[in-house]
DNA sequence: AATCTTGCTAAACTAAGTTAAATAAATTAA
DNA sequence: TTAATTTATTTAACTTAGTTTAGCAAGATT
C-alpha cells in the first residue's frame, strides 16, 4: 500500500518546500516580499498550486511563526543554566527582549501581525505560544517559591512580566518610541527592565 | 487678497470632509472598510481627487489617529480630579487600559498599525504621542516626589509603566492571549495591573 | 475673446490574494 | 495495451486596493 503513503509524503515535502521558500524570501527582504506569487515563481509552480497545499496565506504565516518560536525557545532554554531563580528570571527577560529586537520582523509575525492570529484564533490552539508562556510561568513560580517575588496570583504576575517585555519591544518595533533619541534607546530598555525587576523583587 | 485665502479654506474643508467620511466608514465597519475608493464614492468624488488633498492613505490614517488621541487625552484628563498622586497614577493606568479595550480598533491605529507610523517616522514628530507620554510622565514624577515611587530615572520608569499597559492591551487586541479563557481575562488584566502597582510602590 | 490656471476625473497600472475551468499526468481497470 | 478514471497542475480570470497619468472643463486673468 505504498502509493497513498508516497502521495502523503510528497505532499508534505511540497508543503516543506513552500515553507522554506517563504522563509528564504523573508530572510532576504522581509515580510513585504513574501507573497504567494513570489513563492510560486521561486519554486517554478503556478500560484494556484500553492493553494493545493495550503488553504491560504495565513496558514503559511502560521507555520512560519511556529519556526520563529522554535528559535526563540532554543535561546530561552539557555537561562536554565542559571541556578538562581531571580537571576534566571532576569536573564529570561533580557533574552526575550534581545530576541525581539534582533529579529524584529520575526517577532512581529509571532506576536503582532494579524495573519497568523487568524489561525490561532479559529483553531483555538497555539502550542508554541503556550509552551513559551508556560516556561516563563515556571520561572516566575520558582521566584515566588524562593521568596524573590511576593506571593501573588501566578498567572497575573506572569502576564505582567510578559506584558512588560512585549510592551517594550512592540512599541519600538512599531515605531512609537520616537520621543526617545535612538542612541539612548537601548539604555532606556535596560532601565525599564531594571526598574520593574528591582520593584517587583520582594523586600524583606 | 481674499481669493487665495478662500481657496485655502475650501481645501481645508475638503480635507475635513475626507477625514470625517473616513471616520464614519471606520465607525460603521472598522479599518478594513476605510479605503480611498470608498471614501471617494461616499463623498461623490473620484478616487484620484483624494490625492489632491492627501499625499497618500497613510496621511489620512495619521490624521485619524490624531483624533483618537484627542479622545484618549480627554478621558485621561479626568484623573486630574484625583488629588493623591498614587491613586491618580493607578487610575491613569486603568483609564488607558479601558480606553484601549473599549476602542480596540482605534487603539490599534494609534499604537500598533504601521500606516500612521510611516508618517510619524518620516516627519520625526508625533505631537499627540508626546503629549500623552508627557502627561503620564508628570504623574509618575508626582509619585516619586511624594515618595510613592522609588527615585529612579524618570523616563525609564515612565516607559516601564507605559510598556506594561501597552503590552497588556496589545497582546489582547492582536489575539495572543488565547491561553487565558475569555471570561477570566478582565480579572487577569486587573490582576496584572495590581501586581505591578503594588510592586512598584515604594516600601518604607 | 483668448489664454491660463485650477479642480476634477477617466482610465489605466501595479500588485496581491484567490478561484473556476480546463488541461496534463498518473493510476487503475478492462 | 488501451481505455477510463482520478489526481495534479496550470491558465486565465476575478476582486480589491493604492496610486498615477493624461486630459477635460470650468473659472479666472489678460
Amino acid at each position: 500500500m505504498g502509493i497513498s503513503e508516497r502521495r502523503e509524503r510528497e505532499s508534505q515535502e511540497m508543503r516543506q518546500l513552500i515553507l522554506s521558500t517563504a522563509m528564504n524570501l523573508f530572510m532576504e527582504k522581509g515580510w513585504e516580499s513574501v507573497t504567494i506569487r513570489r513563492i510560486a515563481s521561486k519554486i517554478e509552480y503556478s500560484p494556484a498550486t500553492i493553494y493545493l497545499y495550503y488553504k491560504d496565506k495565513n496558514e503559511i504565516l502560521y507555520d512560519l511563526q511556529v519556526e520563529g518560536f522554535e528559535k526563540l525557545f532554543k535561546q530561552q532554554q539557555e537561562v536554565l543554566s542559571i541556578e538562581d531563580p531571580w537571576e534566571r528570571l532576569r536573564e529570561h527577560g533580557r533574552v526575550y527582549v534581545s530576541f525581539a529586537l534582533e529579529n524584529a520582523e520575526y517577532y512581529d509575525l509571532m506576536f503582532i501581525m494579524r495573519g497568523p492570529a487568524k489561525k490561532i484564533k479559529e483553531q483555538q490552539d497555539w502550542e508554541v505560544g503556550f509552551r513559551s508562556y508556560d516556561f516563563l510561568k515556571s520561572n516566575m513560580e520558582l521566584c515566588m517559591e524562593a521568596g524573590y517575588l511576593p506571593k501573588y496570583h501566578l498567572d497575573a504576575a506572569t502576564f505582567s512580566f510578559w506584558s512588560l517585555t512585549h510592551g517594550i519591544v512592540s512599541l519600538i518595533i512599531r515605531d512609537r518610541c520616537i520621543m526617545f533619541p535612538e542612541e539612548h534607546l537601548s539604555q532606556l530598555v535596560e532601565g525599564a527592565l531594571d526598574f520593574i525587576m528591582s520593584s517587583i523583587k520582594a523586600k524583606e
